[in-house]
This record gives structure tokens, C-alpha cells and sequence, in this order.
DNA sequence: GATTCAAGTGAGTAACCAGTCACACACAAA
DNA sequence: TTTGTGTGTGACTGGTTACTCACTTGAATC
């Protein structure tokens, strides 16, 4: 209920049905309404993973009942399957934006793309642990494998294209960003020792180009 | 639904419960079967993670009863933080063996130290699992958090010891093996497509050593 | 007003699960 | 044989959870 306050008047579109007029309309599309359940789902998904999240306080966070979440999604997987994309979609976001700048800079973009990503880590850790959990039950939800699958086909691409970097750079890019993941996740970052400074330092993690790329940059 | 008929003997009303056949002894003890508690736990933990591995299954497993389980080990957590230990043992005891073979043969540790977690991996992805959802719930259980970081201090020691590598290999080194985990918790090495190859290809992830020292090796 | 349909909910229920308790048995030493 | 101690269990319980159902409310259309 600390949440959904701000977000209970959105009506951007509003288009059949509205007449709100100086009062505001007490109904959402169910369309909104998933939309505003998917937001209220990542942290709760985040901070204790699919199964020990419950479907109340989800629906308490979105400030629905529970019944009316299980008619928007069927089942809990489909909400946390939805989380998941939702939280691949915002990574995606975040790599197109960091290579719009690198192209606009003529910097380097894998490397603009991985300090992206260390930041959105960084100020919003909730999407980079519901993809945590999501990798560690992948084997056993189907479901959920897929779409991980579809998530990190779509970041290779995304990457690939937006950057001139070869198999090999990407691949050293995307292991440095599950090392910054888990390290995240453990909370290295908290711990003054010097492997702990060592492998929690993301400054330079996704950092694997070559000297010689990185003479106008930084 | 068959209450421990696979075991022995039937666990029902049967006074002993396991032919002595000569002179052997019948019962364990503690410390024996919270060792075969956790080589147990491991595959449930692996499979479900921490909060949908069900305790009664654990014991079936075991061969034990569940009031048992909660005799050797407290509480449920007590015996994940059991299992992520004794998934980290395995991974140190394979470091340290590549190791030994590396410096016999003269070829570069940290190189053969990750052919032999890729290898580690591919034959017992139920250790990997384990260290996965460890990592997923380590934000809410604190005592899983300071496992996952004695962890990783070791690992990192025991890199650090067995190789030359600098720091910044040693980093990564070991952003190659957490790629490694989650292509393999999502099955990359099934798909058929360029960024799975690419990303599921562990012959040389772990092999970030500069070309000059790989002059006799492979 | 009557009708229709979508949005929304209170009050469940059946299943499951971590943890408990009283009790039984195995073994060895006195 | 007795007695003490550690091994081991069946039968709970109190709490939680995903999911359901009968029902109400809001708004657009006829």
C-alpha cells in the first residue's frame, strides 16, 4: 500500500471508457491494472525469489485484492514470467540508451553499454535479482528458461549490433556482467578485503576492449 | 504413498530396523548421517532451491524420518548452509586437484583450473544449482550471505595461491566461471543459435591468459 | 430504466510444510 | 539385568499459500 498511490491515476490513454471529469474514474483497464501488478511484483520477487513470494503481498503492493490478480494472471508463474520480461525489457532499454550516447560521443559502446549496466545494477539491484532468481530456477520452470533464453538472445543481439565487437569480446562482456550479478547479489561491495575490492570493482569490469580502442575515450 | 517401502525394510511397525547381518552395526552415527543429510539435500536444493526443497523429501532421500532431519540439522536452513558449504568443498578440491596436474605438466593453472570447472559443471550441474540459488537468496538470508562470501574469499585464494595470474586475470577468471553457471542453468548448450554457441563455447572461457603462455598447451 | 459486460472483492478451501513431541529401539558398560 | 545415552520414528500442529467462487460495483449501450 506504500506503493500504488502514485501510480493509481495514470490514465494516459483512457480511450473508450473515461467521464472522469473533476473526479477521477475509479476503475483501471485490465490492461493498466497488469501493468501496475507487474511494478508491484519485481520487488517483492526480488527480495525473496518465485517460490517464497506471496501472491497477497503482491496484490497488496498493487493495491488489488488477490482474487482479481489471479483473473489478470491465471497463475503465479505467468506473473513472474511477466516480471522477467519485464525486467529484460528494461536492460534492453537501458543498453540502447548507453549506445546511443557512446555513438553520439564516439565512444566505445560495449563499454559505455557495460558502465550502463553497472549503474542500473546499481541504483535498481530489484531487476538484476529477479533475473538471479529466475537463472537459478530456470532448470525446473520451463517457462521461465525460455524466456531467460529469449533474454539473453536478445542482449547478444542488442549488443552485437550496436557495438563492432567480435563473438569473443562479447562473450568476455557478458561474463563480466554475471560477475557484477552475483557480486551485487552477495554484497561485495560492503566488504573491505582485497578480493572483495577486487572483483567488485565494476569501473573496469566490462572494460575487455583492447588498448588500443580506447585512446579519444575516457 | 509408500512411506519409506523403498528402503530396507519396511519402516512400519518392524522392530529392527535393518537385518544385522552378523554383527554389523545398524546404526549410524549423527555425524555419518548428516553427511549423507546433505549429499542428499543437494539434488532437492539444486532442483527446487531453498524454499520449495520440502524437508520430507530430504529425509526420503536420506532414508531417515523427518523428525530426524530436524534433530541433525535444527532448522532448514542450518542444512542449506550445510549443502552450499559442501557445493563450495567440491569446487576447491577440483581447483586444487587441476592444480596439482597443472604444475606437474607445466601448463598454465588458471587455465587448466577452469577446464576442469567446465568440466566440474557439465558432469554435477546439481553443485552449480546450489551455488545459483545460494546467490539468489543471499540478500534475505544472512546466513547464506556470509557463506557465498567465505566462498568466493576462498575460491579466490585458492586462485590466487595456485596461479601467477594478476588480479585483474584473476577477475577475469572468474567472470568466465559465472558465465559458465548460467549458460548452463539455462541450457544454453542446447540451442542451436550463434549467441548460444557463442556463450555456451567454455573451452576457452576460462582461458583469458595472454597467448604467450599458451605456446605447449592444447 | 433495463441490459450487458468488465472491473473488482470478501471469504473461503484444500494442500502443503517446517518444526514439535512423546515414545521406541540399539548398544554398551556396569 | 539394569541403566544410560544416543539413534530413530509416527503422528501430529499451527501457520502459510495458491487458487476459487459467489457476489457486488461501475459504466457504457439500447
Amino acid at each position: 500500500m506504500a506503493t500504488g498511490s502514485d501510480t493509481d491515476s495514470a490514465t494516459k490513454g483512457t480511450k473508450g471508457r473515461k467521464a472522469p471529469s473533476a473526479g477521477e474514474r475509479s476503475l483501471s483497464t485490465a490492461e493498466e491494472r497488469r501493468e501496475e501488478l507487474i511494478n508491484a511484483s519485481i520487488p517483492v520477487f526480488a527480495e525473496k525469489g518465485y517460490h517464497a513470494a506471496p501472491t497477497a503481498e503482491i496484490a497488496k503492493r498493487a493495491g488489488i485484492s488477490q482474487a482479481y490478480l489471479f483473473r489478470l494472471f491465471p497463475t503465479k508463474e505467468d506473473l513472474f514470467v511477466a516480471a522477467c520480461e519485464r525486467s529484460c525489457e528494461v536492460m534492453y532499454g537501458s543498453f540502447s540508451a548507453a549506445a546511443d550516447l557512446a555513438e553520439k560521443e564516439g565512444k566505445d559502446p560495449l563499454e559505455v553499454m557495460g558502465e550502463a549496466y553497472a549503474d542500473l545494477v546499481a541504483e535498481n539491484a530489484e531487476m538484476l535479482l529477479v533475473q538471479l532468481h529466475a537463472q537459478a530456477i530456470s532448470p525446473s520452470v520451463p517457462a521461465v528458461r525460455e524466456t531467460m533464453r529469449r533474454c539473453f538472445a536478445t542482449l547478444f543481439a542488442v549488443a552485437s549490433e550496436r557495438s563492432k565487437a567480435t563473438p569473443e569480446e562479447l562473450k568476455l562482456w557478458m561474463a563480466g556482467g554475471m560477475l557484477i550479478n552475483v557480486m551485487t547479489a552477495i554484497g561485495a561491495n560492503e566488504i573491505k578485503e582485497p578480493w572483495a575490492e577486487t572483483l567488485a570493482d565494476f569501473e573496469g569490469t566490462c572494460d575487455f576492449t583492447p588498448p588500443d580502442l580506447l585512446d579519444n575515450s575516457r
